[in-house]
DNA sequence: TCTAATTACAGTAATAATTATTATTATTGT
DNA sequence: ACAATAATAATAATTATTACTGTAATTAGA
């Protein structure tokens, strides 16, 4: 029986996603995790990163500017990406508005929706301070 | 006085961005503009796509899957990711739902929300009659 | 319409992001 | 502890995108 095996790279990757509020790109896992694995392989990090995501234990998150960012917290969450700084933060919505979306959705597509991710564009709160 | 100046190329860009109802990678619209401009460079196509985009008579989409996608459809609309055939889809979704989604999540959050783009994912109809 | 200024182009080189390969090392079931 | 298997580090290869450079097309003004 083929199974996933053990390793402390993996754990200290899964480990971080989970802790940091961040959504770090690929090399900033890697930078982080060479802290306590110094000779750990970008091709380890973004193996086990796609890895995580296909299991279901870490989420992908793509935007229009730059590389992919993940994200260690499963559960389904929405995001804001700043026009100014860049910065990609997690935004909560409720449940019962996201289900209706889903739901409205639905109901002019020919076919089956199981999920949705809103990206909310604008400008964050350190920005507005700043101008 | 600095302007844009006219080019058959990004003119052709442009119509094929309006006229097609996919979501072409830069180099499916390469490879298109390229029966009509023959010698069209790759560069070109990167650069005028993302000039459009800047000046607003484009749209680019970022999937987890693949390159960034570009859409001539410039008034806001949402799209579908298929799980298992990986098209990309328009998707309606009525404008008053929109706006109410981005003033509930205005409300949890300290920063200004100006728009949002929500990306669908489930099986397309044509994969769900295979199956 | 001719000319000069400017912008865009094709072609190519460079960079960035990601995936694949391979020989070695770590983990696990017995 | 040992054999089987999966994971790793290091590196090469791919893919996506951007930058550079000399030439060509477009536009504004005489």
């Amino acid at each position: 029986m083929a199974g996933l095996k053990y390793s402390r790279q993996r754990e200290s990757i899964k480990h971080f996603l989970m802790m940091t509020r961040e959504h770090p790109t690929a090399d900033e896992v890697y930078m982080h995790v060479k802290q306590e694995y110094p000779n750990i392989s970008l091709g380890t990090v973004y193996r086990n990163l796609n890895l995580l995501t296909d299991i279901g234990e870490a989420i992908k998150i793509s935007t229009p500017d730059g590389g992919d960012r993940f994200d260690g917290r499963t559960a389904p969450h929405n995001h804001f990406l700043c026009k100014k700084c860049g910065r990609l933060l997690d935004l909560e919505l409720d449940m019962k508005s996201v289900e209706e979306v889903n739901r409205l959705a639905a109901e002019n597509f020919d076919g089956m929706i199981e999920s949705s991710s809103t990206l909310f564009y604008g400008e964050c709160s350190d920005c507005i301070k700043k101008s």
